[in-house]
DNA sequence: CGATGAATTGACATGACTCAACAACTGTGG
DNA sequence: CCACAGTTGTTGAGTCATGTCAATTCATCG
């Protein structure tokens, strides 16, 4: 499941970083061959089928990830054993942030579709992020969207009533900005995003469906009415 | 009430950030006396009454804030009015990060008590970040730490009955680890950390008190009884 | 001492949870 | 292709927790 790429092919390779179909936004993406030469171990290529486990709370961190494409979904356990998910990870996002400082991995990830992914070792980063100045700044670009997505998640989806949580976090789930569509995911997850019981989130989908304010376009696929959830959020 | 420190004050004078009385975690604590001779505007101290505004989501960041003394709240507003506290900031937290990346900060930080701050100019931030292998490693620590509160609150803030985000709220209010006492903040401004409304917040208060898990020392000081209290939150 | 804002408490309405039955979908083996 | 089991989603009925609105008490400060 892991192919290999040495430091030479990461940026001369066709799996190479320098060459990335999603290099703009890619960690390394503002590396040069000079950069990638103090890389000793290599870059990996990874690929997730849904329900797998990328890493677990507690596991010790020697990797950053970059998810090229898919959706995963990072947990924490609280001490009375209920789950909360706490961020989702998508194309473009960084994965294990959090052990460039304390060693440890902060979350479970696991795999919500197919996942592809690239992983970076520990200390590749943290000697680039002094060496290199692009990536440097990236790297404090990286945890500032984490730290914004963190608050959106408080404020818009850990406040307010069941249905504004819901439309919420329908407006975030299209990938595309301009996209109205969307896979739902499944209603244990949206229960946990939203701190809600499965079954009551099943019961809004519904409501929202007979009300209009999404329609399904075939099993679990949907198309959103955007203004009415907006109106529904400011309501 | 800014009373004003030049760049050579601030590592020989009384104010000075070599000699800070929290120094250990402040954040120009690695510093040395170069990097202070390469920081042009002024390092400044401030402090804030109960009540007064920081500064608010959207001003354009200029300065990096440290906590030195007293607690600030955190706050977004939500597109219905609804306003939620996304983090609480206290002694040697560091306020407006989020600039340094986006030039704008994203909360309106309020004074909940008399608050002393130093504040350093965004200019010298950036660049001994650069330059400074220690300052650079501290700032990531303290994305780090924000971002863990934000998970926190999360889980433990924004998860499960009312008592037990209370009850979780109550075991982070005490200043030192091991004090089990602490002042209580207003109502609103717990529901509006635990997404409940103020009468839910004093019902509950009232009910720890009559059954013992917080005894009031005296108006609105409390102690607790940590263990029930963590029972609680298991349970 | 009175005026003001904060906190408490009560009564009631309602949204969300619980438990349970059932329906829909998925994958497997015959 | 169907039958089946296992999983996931839906829906209903009843309960409980939390929100709402209002009245009252308490604390603070001039």
């Amino acid at each position: 499941m892991i192919k290999r790429v040495t430091s030479i092919q990461a940026w001369n390779g066709t799996a190479d970083c320098l060459n990335c179909s999603i290099r703009s936004s890619a960690l390394f993406s503002g590396l040069t061959e000079d950069d990638f030469d103090l890389i000793h171990e290599p870059i990996e290529q990874q690929t997730l089928e849904p329900g797998s486990v990328l890493y677990k709370a507690g596991d010790p961190g020697r990797h950053l990830y970059t998810v090229r494409s898919g959706l995963l979904k990072m947990v924490q356990y609280l001490p009375d054993g209920y789950q909360r998910i706490v961020r989702l990870g998508r194309s473009t996002d960084v994965l294990g942030l959090e052990m460039l400082v304390g060693q440890h991995y902060q979350h479970e990830v696991i795999a919500l579709n197919t996942s592809e992914l690239c992983r970076y070792p520990k200390e590749a980063v943290l000697h680039l992020s002094q060496a290199n100045p692009e990536l440097h700044k990236d790297l404090m670009a990286r945890w500032h969207k984490a730290l914004s997505e963190a608050d959106a998640w408080i404020t818009k989806l850990s406040t307010g009533s069941s249905k504004k949580r819901m439309a919420n976090l329908l407006l975030r789930l299209p990938d595309a900005d301009d996209s109205t569509k969307c896979y739902l995911l499944s209603r244990e997850d949206i229960g946990s995003i939203l701190s809600m019981t499965l079954e009551t989130a099943s019961r809004t989908i519904s409501d929202f469906k007979r009300t209009g304010l999404i329609s399904e376009i075939r099993h679990n696929y949907i198309e959103l009415d955007v203004p009415a959830l907006k109106a529904v959020v400011e309501g």
